[in-house]
Formats: structure tokens, sequence, C-alpha cells
DNA sequence: AAGCTGGCTATTGGAAAGCATAGCCAGAAC
DNA sequence: GTTCTGGCTATGCTTTCCAATAGCCAGCTT
């Protein structure tokens, strides 16, 4: 199908301004580029997200991950492998006194830097209109937190003002 | 299993301060009042989120829509009527000349509310370390866009100095 | 009226996610 | 030794996600 020029439909309530060569959507597509499907492959499932929560939350080990998550054992056990893995999470020794050597998943600092995520989900599930829960706040003041889009010079950026920008890989690769 | 007091790992890697009667995590937990877990129940799938970046990127009509993301047709049209009903995107109507009346799918206020996490998911990505792709930049400087944790009153927050409160339903319900 | 087309819908099947239950194993306690 | 326990591991099942393919239908064209 060749769309009409200008015609996909108006773009009073377009997000994301495209420019230049991105401005005809049909010269490119996202698909294998796009780093939110690269986020979804490590952050993708419900099972990792709730881990990741409960490690926010301070959890550490097996058996609060799991039963805090409501995760059985068996998800628990092979969803923490894969986080590892990936370098969300690593395994610390610790022992306690009598027990045997165990280990303990901490955040890396790739784990760490999830934090913005988590508190946009977080936000954004707010809008959901459920009421209760938990809520984050600073804990200076005590206002509750927000995830803000801003550009690397600082400024505050609103949907409209924000530009898609093709990353080359270096190797004169390309879109499509 | 009670954990004895204090000794659940070192605090030192601790990323959000748990405070008051949040502090001992085994007097509360998550489960059900999570509102990352609201917010997975709508957009948790794979194919929700890569329609709704397409939406961010301004696709509008089913066909492109389905054909940019990979999905199949199929799955387009299911994900795409859970995003309507869920209240993401709503259906307008449009007729090109010549052509009956279609429908294009637009956001919604919800669903523009999600520029945070998708942004915040996009800036993760980039930490995965695959080369290329497409990247978010400020229209008016062209700086690359980031998320950035704010209280309300406009602090930056860093993980460390972040606490978690409860927030009740009014109708003196409980954590757990 | 007949045909074409865009936007779905239905069906089938395979892969992954997740639950429930049971079993295993290293090592401290005894 | 033997027992006990925390932290997994294995098995089987159900549900959800998604791809592939085929079919349907409103209404515009001719």
């Amino acid at each position: 199908m060749t769309r009409p020029a200008g015609s996909a439909g108006s773009d009073t309530d377009a997000i994301i301004t495209l420019t230049g060569r991105f401005a005809d959507r049909d010269a490119w597509q996202a698909e294998g580029w796009c780093r939110i499907e690269h986020a979804l492959e490590l952050i993708g499932t419900r099972s990792a997200m709730v881990l990741m929560r409960e490690i926010y939350y301070g959890g550490r080990r097996f058996d609060e991950l799991a039963r805090r998550t409501g995760l059985t054992e068996a998800v628990a056990a092979k969803r923490l492998k894969q986080l590892v893995a990936d370098g969300l999470l690593r395994r610390r020794p610790y022992q306690e006194p009598g027990k045997r050597t165990r280990y303990e998943y901490v955040p890396t600092e790739l784990g760490r830097e999830l934090f913005p995520v988590l508190v946009a989900l977080m936000q954004w599930g707010e809008r959901l209109g459920r009421e209760g829960g938990v809520e984050l706040v600073h804990a200076g003041c005590g206002s509750p937190l927000g995830a803000v889009v801003k550009c690397a010079k600082g400024h505050e950026v609103a949907p409209p003002d924000t530009a898609a920008r093709l990353v080359t890989d270096g190797n004169g690769a390309d879109l499509r």
C-alpha cells in the first residue's frame, strides 16, 4: 500500500515529531533496531519486573524474594538465574552463624539504572485509578516521585518537542 | 521463616530506603497493591509496548501499525482492541476520497502519559550496548532524551534518597 | 450487479510463562 | 553417622502470547 503523502491522520495529535528522513515512515522501520525491544527481552516478563521491584524494596534472599513476589520457587529461581546472566543482578555469598554459605541477590549498576523505568511505571500505574498501594517519595521532603523527561542539556521535553534520530553502528548499516 | 532482625544483607547496597513501618519487610507485602503490576496488566505484553511505540512514532492506521511492529494482523487487531478498551487509544473515523469510512487509532491522554515509561525504557535499552537504533532527541537542541526521577517539589532524587509510603484507600484497608 | 480492497476475525499450532507439587542436596546440628 | 533445613531443581499441566493462514464483510468502483 502506498500512503498518499501527508494524509495519514492529522498531525495535530502526533506525539513525536519525525524530522528529515524519518518524516516518511514508509522509508524505515524500527523492528529489530528498537531499544525498547532490547530492554523488553531482559525485563519483559511480569516475573522479572516484580523481582526487580522487590530488589528495590530491599529484598535480597531467595525465599524472601519468592514469597513477596508471589511467584513459585521454580519461576523465581529460573528468572533470578536469567537476571544474573543478563547482568542486572549479582550473586553474593553470605553466611549466617550456624548456617552454610548461601547466596543473596544484589543489584548491579545495570540493575540500579532501571530506577527511572520502575518509577515511571509506578507513576503511570497510579493514573489507573485503583486506590491504595505503595508510593515512592523523596526521603528529604516527602513529596511523591515522578519520572520527568529531560534532554542531556537539562531542558524538560514534552512529546511534541521530541524528534527521532538514527544512530548508525559505524559499519554503514542502515535502517531496514 | 523468621528473619533475624537486621541480618538480611548489608544495607550498603539498599536502593530504596524503607522507613517507619516499612522498615520491617516481613510486616507487609506489595502483591496485589503494586502499581507496577497494575501497569503491567495493561502494557505488560511485547505487542502492547511495540504498538504504543509505533503510535508514538506517528503510526495511526491498522495496516501500518501491524506492518511496522512486525505483528500479525490477528495479534495487532486483538491488542489494539484491548488498548482501546483500556483507554490508552481511541478509534477515530477517517475517510479518504473514494474509500469507505475507516478508523484510525490515536492516543488518549492516558496513552500520552506513557511517554516517560517509553523514554526510560529506551534509555535503559541503550545501556545494553547493542549499537544502532533510533534515538529520541530534543527537537530544540538536539540532545538525547532521558528520564530523570524528580519529586513533586522539583528535587532530583537518587534511589537511596527514596522512601516508600503506604497509601490507603480511605476505607481503612491495610497492607496484607 | 459484480468485483475489489482494506480492515478485521477465526482457526490452528507452537513456544513461553507460570502454578502446583514433589524431590534433591550440601552442610550444620545432634 | 543421621536428621533437618534452606535453596533450589524437575515434572506436568494450564494459560497466554504470537505466527501463519484463511475467510468475511462494508462499501466503493465499474
